[in-house]
DNA sequence: ATTGCATATCGAGATTTCTAAATATATAAT
DNA sequence: ATTATATATTTAGAAATCTCGATATGCAAT
């Protein structure tokens, strides 16, 4: 369950053109980025797409991840990165029963 | 068919904890206000749930209407605000595509 | 015409978000 | 140990949002 205060952080987080845009890439990784992992994309490869800095880029990724639209796994020096679907239906469920 | 700019607009509208206190309040009006007229609720009695200044309550409902989630009704000198449910319909199947 | 009431709009300070550069951390390769 | 690479974190200025008080607008009643 994703109560009210974690669906407003959830708005929040989609309420930005780039974000949005990257979780939409991820719905189909392979057609939009060089190489997909077991666990996702890396975020170089991410940030090569959005070109905005390395760093802007690391913070929508944390982002996207802390309301759980999105989950990482760390190997070796990358981190990859996916989408949550699990969560992500839970979230849409629950924006249904919301608005 | 809501595009993905407005959308992005309607996002920005929803992460704002009292804006979706008021559109969850209009789901149910008689629930939660003192008088509901054909067209909804005025802006006083939401103002007053609110407890924000009555100039903020006028921008939160403009920001609330602009995206489509609820509709005005001017008769004399109040307004009256209900919810949108055809567009909110909309909305909702947009989202479900979107995420 | 004036007054009073409901709502909208304007202007501004406080807070939050955006975005980047710089720095830190962690790992890999030499 | 040093160097290079990938990512995360910190810091900070610019831009956007929040929220209010003040003012404007529009209507109703006198």
């Amino acid at each position: 369950m994703v109560n009210n205060m974690e669906l407003i952080r959830v708005y929040k987080a989609l309420s930005n053109p780039t974000r949005v845009q990257i979780l939409q890439w991820l719905k189909e990784p392979s057609k939009y980025f060089p190489e997909v992992y077991p666990d996702g994309v890396c975020v170089s490869d991410i940030q090569k797409k959005v070109q905005l800095s390395q760093s802007t880029v690391s913070q929508y990724l944390s982002t996207l991840q802390d309301v759980g639209l999105i989950e990482s796994t760390r190997k070796g020096q990358w981190t990859y990165y996916k989408r949550n679907e699990v969560q992500i239906k839970e979230i849409k469920r629950c924006i249904m029963d919301h608005i």
